[in-house]
RNA sequence: GCGAGAGUGGCGGAACUGGCAGACGCGCUGGACUUAGAAUCCAGUGGGUGAUGAAUCCGUGUGGGUUCAAGUCCCACCUCUCGCACCA
């Protein structure tokens, strides 16, 4: 009997699905179509097996759905622009190119030893010119659209990866891919108008019923929605007005002053000459203060009073104008009606400065002093609505300022325009030029690609890299044949990744980006599996491209994933798996140790794919027993002569009720949506009931025709998971198709029939018994069995005053 | 503070619409094989009382409740994880 030797089989079986072009999706086909999707990696090193856990589940999936009868693309790529590539190549003195081709070929490399049943025809690599042509493409039809911009603005800085970011790069004030704390800097930047797209981002949401809730509540934060108005004040003695953003127009009447960010164009026009000096000396203190830090809930509010006043359209009272550093720019108009007594902030700078505090709204019930109150109540102090619960007086009051021409219903979202330019080398070049003449110019969609050139000094300085090199810059102008120069900066990584699941389609393609039929037929993806660091940012970003490149008429459904599944991390005594920290597990090595075969199931064993999971060195052993022991027991099956046998005995039937039971459980288990770690428990589970099977009954007797009906259904169970393993075992059988063609098989109701079952027996809802009764049987009969046990009558006692019965489960009796 | 999710043996985790808690795996204990180890196999393994048996009680974060029956439903609370957080 031939031991299990992983590294025989696979590498065999690896070269067979190769050259028999096994894993190769026919573009069109009479089956139903099924897009599995995994976010493809930054090659920016090797992997570590919490990057395979994606992969393997991916595969699981794609190779289920092909026994299925389904259609299915399954590709991968590589991420391959972008910071994460280049800075560690820079570390190591080596040119982003040379880095990154090296590292998707190692990463080939250690996939391709998994096993995984990607179409490598259609491999995707963002930073190769026949792909960010198209980026570049999709760049230029923003532009036309008008949904590509380019502005001033006081954007995200990285000191350390020296460019700028984009909000969403932005975590806690620092550096997404660094953690170096972000300051600020005043640039003219490239940006896509997500915010056009703000509203139907949010609505689609709730057509997005295959995602994960907390995905999409983060993504609803994100766009952050207000509902509110846009109220004008008149600033007094002057023809000036203010308008302020509120959610709460109902509480006007308690304005008691006017607050104006710092930042704010009016404040030089507002403030009384003779305190320009002192506002001088608050605007610079205030500048100074960190962006993030002012952004957070404990920072001293600080104030500083114009001298001026506006007038409150609703009783015209007189208020005071403030400068406040708690006062965005960015959000709303930049300017605050202050309410303190109903909103916590307005509170705490009312306190400090000595500002009125005026109850406008009040509470059914007593509430804490010393702080706003933001709850229901009854509007008080104002007016004509006076006594008015809030929900109606705010529709009131909406009205009349419409009426009066005062102010309008508004609605207010957190999200900002994505920053897509990058001051570095290693990204896809923006496709734009600067003419003295014709000013900026798209470069036309035939002279696309707009190279980037090899030979740069790329390191960063705080300047665009492509700036130094005259090659690149200096062009003519599109329009007029003058000398322009071209944007020296590079688009943002995540434009690369907003568009790759369309290039799968179509990938070699070289006059389009894709085929409109073609992509129509395989998009939506049918399933999106990846890593919940991208619920906001890649998610949102291919979101909105998608819909962009909808409303342009290339494509004709407008959101890119239909199914998406978050899988967790992967961690080692208790933390992420990092070079730095030495806590990396190689799945080279474990495919050296156990085979390939072995880390799939243990990664999908592991606990609910969804969750993040320890990685445990005998866990690993523990599923490589398990396999070991299905192979001796299959091999052993298999390679035993056939042989006529009779009627099923008592315990033949068991087995394939066993059988036939777990086909039912695991199918379940894969339809249900990524219950592999209970699959490949029910396996375990059926694997013992056949060794124990074995074991107890002399071989002369076994039923080799059940046995050999196990060894079969096994292997089409195992193989979404350890496929080697079971094209190897399969091939023994005399089998001589590959078992990737074979159906998903289907259970025999029949065999699930029996004719005895045990149930529970319950005294007062206390067990105090289990005892076999016949299927189905009525609840008399199953009674009359019950109370025939010793155990049972022991704590009956006089006649039962109701008796439950669930059939072939559980009997109660109720004394 | 707001929002989302989760608390089950020594550990990872099972448990269908309320119906036998702890499947499966790890670990541990004892045993077989072996000169020995590795590997493999067998038995046991939630806690208590009891004698190792029979038996019996307690047990799914805490406290209440609904129900014949609660890990599962309801109310209150505690803890942890994640996301957002001066967004007017």
């Amino acid at each position: 009997m031939p031991k299990y030797d992983p590294a025989e089989i696979e590498p065999k079986w690896q070269s067979f699905w190769e050259e028999k072009g096994m894993f190769k999706t026919p573009q069109y086909s009479e089956l139903p179509k099924y897009y599995m999707l995994v976010m493809f990696p930054y090659p920016s090193g090797t992997m570590h097996v919490g990057h395979v856990k994606n992969y393997v589940i991916g595969d699981a999936v794609a190779r289920y759905k092909r026994m299925c009868g389904y259609n299915v693309l399954h590709p991968f790529g590589y991420d391959a622009f972008g910071l994460p590539a280049e800075n560690a190549a820079i570390e190591r003195k080596i040119h982003p190119h040379d880095w990154t081709m090296k590292n998707i070929n190692t990463i080939r490399g250690q996939i391709k030893k998994l096993g995984i049943s990607y179409d490598w025809d259609r491999e995707v690599i963002t930073c190769v010119e026949p792909y960010y042509k198209w980026t570049e493409w999709v760049f230029l039809k923003l532009y036309e659209a008008g949904l590509a911009y380019k502005k001033k603005a006081a954007v995200n800085w990285c000191p350390k990866c020296m460019t700028s970011l984009a909000n969403e790069q932005v975590k806690d004030g620092k550096c997404e891919r660094c953690d170096t704390p972000v300051t600020i800097k005043h640039l003219e930047q490239w940006f896509f108008k997500i915010t056009d797209y703000a509203e139907r981002l949010l609505k689609n949401l709730d057509k997005l019923t295959g995602w994960p809730e907390h995905v999409k509540t983060m993504q609803r934060n994100w766009i952050g929605e207000s509902k509110g108005a846009r109220i004008r004040f008149k600033v007094d003695g002057s023809e000036m007005q203010i308008e302020v953003f509120t959610t709460r127009p109902d509480t006007l009447w308690g304005v008691t002053f006017m607050a104006l960010a710092p930042e704010s164009p009016l404040v030089e026009q507002l403030v009384l000459p003779e305190l320009h000096r002192e506002l001088e000396k608050f605007l610079e203190k205030v500048g100074q203060q960190d962006r993030f830090r002012r952004g957070a809930a404990d920072v001293e509010k600080e104030g500083f009073f114009t001298g001026r006043y506006v007038i409150n359209p609703v009783n015209g009272e007189r208020v005071p104008i403030y400068v406040a550093n708690y006062v965005l720019m960015e959000y709303g108009t930049g300017a605050v009606m202050g309410v303190p007594a109903h909103d916590q902030r307005d509170y705490e700078f009312a306190s400090k400065y000595s500002i009125p505090i005026r109850q406008v709204i009040k509470p059914a019930q007593d509430v804490v002093a010393g702080k706003a109150y933001d709850g229901p109540g009854l509007m008080i102090n104002s007016g004509e609505l006076t006594g008015t619960p809030v929900p109606e007086g705010m529709e009131k009051v909406l009205s009349w300022l419409e009426e009066k021409g005062l102010g309008k219903r508004a609605v207010q979202y957190k999200l900002r325009d994505w920053l897509i330019s990058r001051q570095r080398y290693w990204g896809a070049p923006i496709p734009i030029v600067y003419c003295d003449h014709c000013g900026i110019v798209p470069v036309p969609e035939k002279d696309l690609p707009v190279k980037l050139p090899y030979n740069v000094e790329f390191l960063p300085t705080g300047q665009s890299p492509l700036m130094l090199s005259d090659e690149f810059r200096k062009t003519t102008c599109p329009k007029c044949g003058r000398p322009a120069l071209r944007d020296a900066d590079t688009m943002d990584t995540f434009v690369d990744s907003s568009w790759y699941f369309l290039r799968y389609v179509n990938p070699l393609l070289n006059d389009a980006p894709f085929i409109k039929k073609d992509v129509d037929y395989w998009l939506p993806v049918d399933q999106y599996v990846g890593g919940v660091e991208h619920a906001i940012l890649h998610l949102l970003y291919s979101r909105f491209i998608t819909m962009v490149l909808h409303d342009l008429g290339y494509l004709s459904f407008d959101e890119p994933f239909e199914n998406l599944f978050t899988q967790g991390m992967i961690y080692k005594d208790g933390a992420k798996m990092s070079k730095s920290k030495g806590n990396v597990v190689s799945p080279d090595d474990m495919v050296e140790k156990y085979g390939a075969d072995t880390l799939r199931l243990y990664i999908l064993f592991m606990g609910p794919p969804e969750k993040d999971a320890e990685w445990n060195d005998s866990g690993i052993e523990g599923v490589h027993r398990f396999i070991k022991k299905a192979w001796t027991l299959i091999d052993q099956i298999i390679s035993m002569p056939d042989r006529e046998n009779g009627q099923l005995t008592q315990q033949e039937k068991e087995l394939r009720r066993k059988l036939h039971s777990s086909l039912k459980k695991i199918t379940q288990d894969m339809e249900g949506g990524f219950k592999f770690n209970t699959a490949i428990s029910s396996l375990m589970e059926l694997t013992n009931t056949v060794s124990d099977y074995m074991e107890k009954i002399p071989q002369e007797n076994w039923n080799i025709s059940v046995l050999k009906e196990f060894a079969e259904k096994f292997l089409l169970m195992i193989s979404p998971f350890a496929p080697h393993f079971a094209e190897e075992l399969w091939h023994r059988m005399g089998k001589n198709t590959s078992i990737m063609k074979e159906k998903w098989p289907v259970y025999d109701p029949d065999a699930l029939i029996v004719e005895e079952t045990e149930i529970a027996v319950q005294v007062n809802g206390k067990i105090r018994d289990r005892i076999k009764v016949p299927v189905d049987a009525g609840q008399d009969e199953v009674l009359k069995l019950a109370l025939s046990s010793e155990r049972v009558r022991k704590f009956v006692d006089g006649e039962p005053k109701k008796v439950l019965y669930v059939p072939n489960r559980l009997l109660n009796i109720v004394l």
